[in-house]
DNA sequence: CCTGACTCC
DNA sequence: CATGGGAGTCAGG
């Protein structure tokens, strides 16, 4: 059944492009005065003297507030920690920036204390007067609202994030203004990361939002995009900045402060890479690499006077606002500007706000585990001094080395040591990987037991116990208070129209939640990555505990103690540690099948390709000769592989072998890794030859991926970068080079950049989408954001039954018609949608895969246990099956034109037309569709296809 | 090909 | 004696 064609809504798709509106006006043609090379000491971009002038908080007007912030050109903003106390936010520090007629910058700061270390602490400047900052700035917003309505720069209606004015002047009337409280002021700050207007500087917006989101959940659908300095930084070189900076002697000498964490690129960095500078006499004060938030506690040096740190500031923010005058240009001309606004800049609000959400998170599983694992690993080493006949470091690879192959004169295969030991002919490396260690198993006992300490080893070391360690504490980033009190209303069964559950969810049931950090920038690809702890790498097969055990050692540990040894767990999930927040509700896994090879099989364009590609599509169009396959195939949907291997073996789809599966699967693998074919030889067992005639089958029959293979070295070696299909690109400098080891390497990568990042702004672009439509029904189910009475408002109705019309009213009177900018997103779902939507919470993101926290009825038996979750799977595959790769299209179309622009103006004449064309021909849109599969469950290591 | 974590040298 | 870089291994995609 062919589904209608799919629709855009247009609210969608503008909410993904939406650009600063200064921005749009201007174009990328907007006068830029920051030189790239910075050739003097303030060359214009800088004002003498400025600096700090305006810190004051009453010397700024709200008169002039209002204007300047109307005004502005570039803000500039950063999230301070407490000196004090670093994991503490004390406060934001805005900047605001217009060029003025004569080419210098005019400049007004704003400090805003915030928060409860400030109010103890008269130490901070700004503080005394917070009162009055507060008040002014909340006036100031709202007044600049109407002004800016006034000056014609609306930008779209807001409604649903702004500010619930007349509630909070009232507040701000009836008491004294200094009485607003730590959330109110949040408020003000969700505000402005949605004001429409002049761009917003930061470096890492992930930190702005984390703030944010807890004065208003829905603002991961709704945040403005942020001229992230970071961000820019990357796009333009993601090696360099997914792999930090090489440290130079001299940026870590004068601070004379902490030696930072490694590896972490700052402002400083940045602009010194990019030739912006500043004043000596501004820079001197700066905090090295703006790390306010990183320093050791109490580092008594930034806390001391005032007014330089107040200099400090000042300093960071205006080097803010210069780096990304600076990498705008650089942005605007490579055409990365779509990419940039439309997908990258609008993705940190939604990465925190995953972030700050954590996964439920039960430890029994792990600390079961932990004592069986340690039991376990002290048998396994004595066993295994035992069988060596002598005392050695299990878990140092090059004793084992020397145990197996001197002490004890094992052999592993030749063709193994063979390609280890190429190279000069010195030694053959010794090596003790696993595939070795299997081969000599028949040889001797030890190396099974050397495996299965290896095996419970890392379980224990590298996910159990870091588990249990991070549990309570965020090693991420987020101020610890942000991770509390995370939910303006808890999830109230009564909302979903559900007997109450035995037991109440009171705080103390809460579960404990596990944060992981999860970083835009840390990749040459696009993808994203998982720190403190990775979860992106959990084992998907439960390690054996029990079978780990060689069965010698096993028996003889059973006799002594048989009960023990059956209380104690026989295998062990993590995964099954991280679970739905409540009895009454359960995972969501949706995960693209196979995108990377679609992808391939659209940059290909090959028909033969993307009909096994794409068994889904085999019906509908496609050469006649080819629809037998589809239909033909085994009897549920045919596998990709599976077809791709008939037609390398020109065989009937039914009757493929399982071997020859795999040989196809692991050659068309291996082309977007630029595998030879000695590496598929070894990776499938056979000779190189077989290997070879396999590769060379598929290029016969899919003539497409040689060209496509061709074309994208053609292109990396005419320009230097490969772009995905949005645009974003990877630098490849290698592919030019004199030394072929390098050449090659870039040969490799340029194929992988192309479809691993593409697959990459495929989940990105659906990750906004869900976050947009989320927050919008957040928005129309809680009411407006920022206002805490609608939120409890919408908590206290009346239950609505979810499965009766009666639930549509209900969803309407909540506040249907308040979502304001995104009520259209939720045009094309129904009422009890819009409320299940409004309950989801996504909490991970495994590159091809999405999880999400959904609410369940329980119970089970019949359509009504099911509900909610088939909601959001309709929902979930309308936004990544269709408009996901929709938006991505069109962001792509976008960069396409720009990119043509250039060609035309010359300045890629060495570019071959015809490659860029076949490169970057998405702008027909995608020849594939990327269907989606789920999986349900209480916890994510059970959860069952769907 | 792209990652991160742990371990030892 | 600390510490950082590098390599090896293994978990995921």
């Amino acid at each position: 059944m062919q589904a209608a064609p799919p629709v855009v809504p247009q609210s969608i798709v503008a909410a993904l492009s939406r650009p600063p509106d200064a921005l749009a006006a201007s174009g990328s043609a907007v006068p830029i005065r920051v030189p790239l090379r910075s050739d003097g000491r303030d060359g214009g971009a800088v004002p003498r003297s400025e600096h700090g002038q305006a810190w004051a908080e009453d010397t700024l007007s709200l008169r002039e507030f209002v204007r300047e912030w109307v005004a502005s050109d570039v803000v500039a903003a950063k999230v301070l920690g407490h000196p004090a106390c670093p994991s503490t936010v004390a406060g934001i520090a805005l900047s605001l920036e217009r060029d003025a007629t004569d080419g210098a910058v005019a400049r007004q700061a704003v400090y805003l204390p915030v928060g409860e270390a400030v109010e103890d602490d008269d130490s901070l400047p700004g503080a005394v007067a917070r009162r009055r900052v507060v008040d002014t700035l909340v006036r100031a917003m709202l007044s600049a609202e109407t002004a800016a309505r006034r000056a014609g720069l609306e930008g779209g209606s807001k409604a649903s994030l702004a500010l619930d004015g007349e509630r909070l002047k009232g507040a701000t009337a009836s008491t004294d203004a200094g009485e607003l409280t730590a959330a109110e002021v949040w408020a003000v700050w969700a505000r402005l990361l949605s004001w429409p207007g002049p761009e917003l500087a930061a470096f890492d917006a992930k930190l702005l939002f984390y703030p944010a989101l807890q004065a208003c959940p829905s603002l991961a659908g709704g945040a403005r995009p942020v001229a992230d300095v970071l961000l820019a930084a990357w796009m333009l070189d993601p090696d360099a900045v997914a792999n930090g900076v090489a440290r130079s002697r001299g940026d870590a000498a004068p601070g004379g402060g902490a030696a930072e964490r490694s590896r972490q690129i700052t402002l400083h960095d940045v602009s010194a890479a990019y030739g912006v500078e500043l004043p000596p006499a501004v820079l001197r004060v700066a905090p090295a690499g703006g790390a306010a938030g990183r320093g050791a506690p109490g580092s008594g040096a930034e806390a001391g006077d005032g007014a330089v740190q107040l200099r400090s500031l000042a300093g960071h923010l205006a080097m803010l606002a210069a780096v990304w005058r600076c990498l705008r240009v650089l942005l605007s001309r490579s055409g990365m500007l779509p990419a940039f606004w439309g997908q990258e800049a609008a993705l940190p609000c939604t990465l925190a706000s995953i972030e700050v959400c954590g996964m439920a998170f039960d430890p029994e599983p792990l600390t079961t585990a932990r004592s069986a694992l340690t039991a376990l690993l002290a048998s396994l080493k004595a066993e295994a001094n035992e069988l060596a006949g002598g005392e050695f470091m299990i878990t140092s690879n090059k004793e084992v080395a020397e145990v197996l192959y001197e002490r004890l004169g094992l052999v592993a295969s030749a063709q193994r040591q063979a390609y280890k030991a190429r190279g000069p002919a010195k030694r053959m490396h010794k090596t003790t990987n696993e595939a070795t260690l299997l081969q000599m198993q028949d040889q001797h006992p030890l190396p099974a037991v050397i495996l299965a300490h290896r095996k419970a080893n890392k379980s224990l070391t590298t996910y159990v116990e870091p588990f249990l360690k991070h549990r309570t504490r965020a090693r991420i980033g987020v101020p610890a208070r942000f991770l509390e009190a995370r939910r303006p209303v808890p999830p109230a069964l009564s909302e979903l129209g559900l007997p109450p559950p035995s037991a109440p969810l009171t705080h103390e049931a809460e579960p404990l939640r596990l944060y992981s950090a999860l970083l835009q920038t840390c990749t040459a690809t696009g993808r994203l990555s998982s720190r403190f702890p990775n979860t992106q790498n959990l084992p998907k097969k439960a390690t054996e505990i029990g079978t780990l055990r060689p069965p010698a050692t096993a028996a003889a540990a059973a006799a002594a103690s048989p009960a023990g040894e059956a209380a104690l767990p026989q295998s062990l999930n993590v995964r099954s540690a991280l679970r739905a927040s409540a009895p009454n509700r359960e995972l969501v896994s949706v995960d693209y099948g196979q995108i990377e090879m679609r992808l391939l099989a659209h940059f290909a364009g090959d028909p033969a390709f993307v009909a096994a590609a794409n068994p889904e599509m085999a019906a509908a169009s496609l050469d006649p000769g080819h629809s037998a396959a589809a239909s033909s195939g085994s009897a549920g949907q045919p596998d990709i592989y599976q077809l791709v291997a008939a037609q390398c073996f020109s065989v009937a789809p039914a009757s493929v072998t399982a071997s020859q599966r795999q040989q196809a699967k692991t050659c068309c693998l291996g082309f977007m890794y630029g595998q030879g074919k000695a590496d598929a030889a070894r990776k499938l067992g056979v000779t190189p030859a077989e290997a070879g005639a396999v590769q060379q089958s598929l290029r016969t029959k899919f003539p497409g991926i040689v060209r496509f293979l061709a074309s994208a070295r053609s292109f990396a070696k005419a320009h230097g970068w490969v772009p995905t299909v949005i645009g974003r690109r990877r630098l490849l400098p290698g592919i030019r080079s004199a030394n072929q080891a390098a050449r090659s390497q870039a040969e490799r990568q340029c194929v992988n950049a192309i479809i691993q990042g593409s697959a990459a702004d495929v989940i990105k672009s659906a990750m906004l989408l869900l976050g947009a439509v989320i927050a919008a029904a957040r928005d129309a189910v809680f009411g407006p954001p920022l206002s805490r009475e609608c939120i409890a408002r919408a908590a206290s109705q009346p239950p609505a039954s979810v499965a009766t019309p009666a639930s549509q009213t209900a969803v309407d009177a909540a506040g249907f018609e308040s979502a304001g900018t995104f009520r259209g997103v939720l045009a094309p779902f129904d009422g009890p949608t819009v409320w299940t939507l409004a309950h989801c919470d996504v909490v991970h993101q495994i590159h091809d895969e999405l999880v999400l926290d959904i609410p369940s009825a329980p119970g089970g038996a019949g359509g009504a246990g099911t509900a909610h979750r088939g909601r959001v799977c309709r929902v979930l595959e309308r936004i990544m099956t269709d408009l996901a790769p929709a938006a991505v299209e069109r962001i792509g179309a976008q960069w396409l034109q720009l990119v043509q622009e250039e060609s035309r103006a010359g300045r890629g004449a060495a570019l071959g037309g015809d490659s860029v064309a076949r490169l970057v021909d998405f702008a027909q849109g995608f020849r594939c569709r990327f269907p989606v599969r789920f999986a349900a469950g209480p916890t994510y290591g059970s959860l069952v296809d769907l």
